[in-house]
DNA sequence: ATTTTATGCGCAATCGATTGCATATTAAAA
DNA sequence: TTTTAATATGCAATCGATTGCGCATAAAAT
């Protein structure tokens, strides 16, 4: 049973016909008679013939391969961009190469060099939180090859992109909780560096705004967002004088480590304090009470990235606009914190 | 800056030498000397030459690429053995490429071939919930390329696997339960056709049999095993006469939909009704009580199947008898099973 | 001084599919 | 009937890296 694989001139010999022909009749070249298409398709199944990708890809410079890079694929967020991406590329017959940066620059750089080798046909990609110097993908863009950055992302950068509209996120989240009452609304924040935190920061602070509510530095709370950074940051909230009504945490995850502290303390969710969350994680379902949180759009956003990729893998040789696509993030809103009816 | 790619061609021209020359310089080849390898290394740094893997691939018939397929890349349990995989590859400059089946047959079998077209050096895979068939995995191992099976694997097959102990696990989550002062415990199984539920089945009577605990058919609820499916499960089992005084689930999933059920009636958990649930999703730390659960090695499984690869590339040519590994399960012990102190 | 052995590198084929440019045959047009 | 236009296929180069074999030249052994 471990019969060799078969090629082009396998069918070729056996039909007595050259590789040409039958590389011509597979794809249906329009030079080629009905009669011998037929007789090469019937030739290709006997023989068991498997078309060599890898053969055609050296020939025309094309890999179908769409490279992924991601901090973790570990991580709900990113495994549904993942799903979203590799829908619209398996429509297209094309796979997709995942690697993992592990959130490190360095391996994040390692990464993009061997997707280039591996000559994927572009790259999808969301930053490694150490990420500040962006060359390794300008040296993907310069190359010609399309790149695609999701949620991380950077406005400065010639790039496209796919982005959460993280501003409205939040400013829909804290009028959310204004409407149910909370006036001293604290915000958990991550690393300044990165842009999506800086917008929820932004939506939080005017939200408060637009409503005449004045902002308090000492209720914002700047941490790596981790499950242990929300309960150190809760505690650190509620040993102020005057501890907040609510929490808008950044993340889901530090939102958790919120309710932990909360719970524990015996205060009362959402009645003592209210808690909404960012990301819509899948425990964010199960926890006691269920978290308010504002939804990534995951899926949407690897369908849309994808669709960028193809858009400019179609524009072929002609220069190509980055195109910024921005989704708009759904608040979800759950007993967390929903003190009215 | 939108130069041509640099090849071992160019690097030769420069330096006025052949591509074999370079070919072997770059890869540290004894009969090349050390002037020329140096002066090789030197004019790839300036031509920013990088090798093309898919001509590599192409001449010695290895794409260095493990190609991966899983039901769905947005499951925790599965994105973990991915990231498992991936860490072992990646250390062996091999890359993976991912597939999912979104646990449909037909879409496997296309997957398959998808990875053997683009000249995978060897699969990972767990299959489908629909599959039943498993010519298409036969066709791999026939052909020589290395196929490793995980969690959802199948004995009779003559492939290598890496499984959870699945019956021990049941085993020790019901003996647990027991120890707990259970006296009724009733089990959520899954599909039939699939052996991680067949034997963790096996674990739950065994468990009861070495406790002389009568085993009771109505205790045992077969069912697709998501959320809703355990709230279905759950009502059933409340209806009884003599409802169970503890549920050991097959998955974490139908755990959560049981616990909302019990929540709702105002059952407390665990002292009217423990529970225990399977997989160590990550929800189950979030719960309220968190749910006591089986972890199922998931980096561990996908770190085991990528060195049974690499055992088996090893092998070369030599017949490679399929290897079976079977992990150790731990029980995660939380509040919702923790009666006793 | 001659034979061996090592060392360093080039030649050319190969992996499998693709494609521009002929060429040969047949059918249609003049 | 001759010219023109389709139609159907073959030839040979190409994509870039790899490698067995061979041929020099130099160093070592006899």
């Amino acid at each position: 049973m471990k019969r060799e694989r078969a090629t082009i001139h396998d069918i070729a010999k056996k039909l007595d016909i050259t590789a040409s022909t039958v590389s011509r009749a597979l794809k249906d070249h329009p030079r080629i008679s009905e009669a011998t298409k037929k007789a090469v398709l019937k030739a290709a199944q006997t023989l068991n013939y498997q078309p060599n990708h890898i053969a055609a890809a050296l020939r025309n410079g094309r890999s179908k391969i769409i490279g992924i890079i991601v901090p973790t694929a570990d991580r709900s967020f990113f495994s549904s961009v993942v799903r979203g991406i590799e829908e619209i590329a398996n429509a297209s017959k094309y796979n997709v190469m995942i690697c993992q940066s592990y959130d490190n620059y360095d391996k994040e750089v390692a990464t993009v060099e061997a997707l280039l080798n591996a000559r994927v046909d572009g790259i999808v990609a969301s930053f490694a939180k150490g990420t500040d110097n962006f060359d390794h993908f300008l040296k993907v863009r310069d190359k010609g090859i399309p790149l695609i950055l999701f949620d991380r992302s950077n406005e400065d950068l010639e790039v496209s992109n796919v982005i959460l509209d993280d501003y409205q996120g939040a400013y829909k989240a804290v009028t959310h909780l204004i409407n149910q009452g909370c006036k001293r609304i604290a915000h958990f924040t991550g690393i300044r560096k990165i842009s999506i935190y800086r917008e929820r920061l932004r939506g939080y602070r005017e939200a408060l705004q637009d409503n005449g509510i004045p902002f308090d530095e000492s209720l914002v709370i700047g941490s790596n967002m981790q499950l242990e950074d929300g309960i150190e940051s809760m505690k650190k909230l509620l040993s102020l004088a005057s501890p907040p009504d609510a929490v808008f945490s950044s993340s889901d995850y530090s939102a958790m480590g919120a309710m932990q502290v909360l719970k524990e303390r015996r205060i009362r969710i959402p009645e003592d304090i209210a808690l909404v969350g960012f990301g819509n994680e899948p425990f964010t379902w199960f926890s006691e009470p269920q978290l308010t949180t504002v939804d990534q759009r995951s899926k949407e956003m690897g369908n849309a990235a994808a669709e960028i990729f193809f858009e400019q893998i179609g524009a072929g040789k002609k220069p190509f606009v980055p195109k910024k696509t921005v989704l708009k993030p759904e608040l979800i809103i759950r007993k967390s914190s929903l003190k009215k009816g």
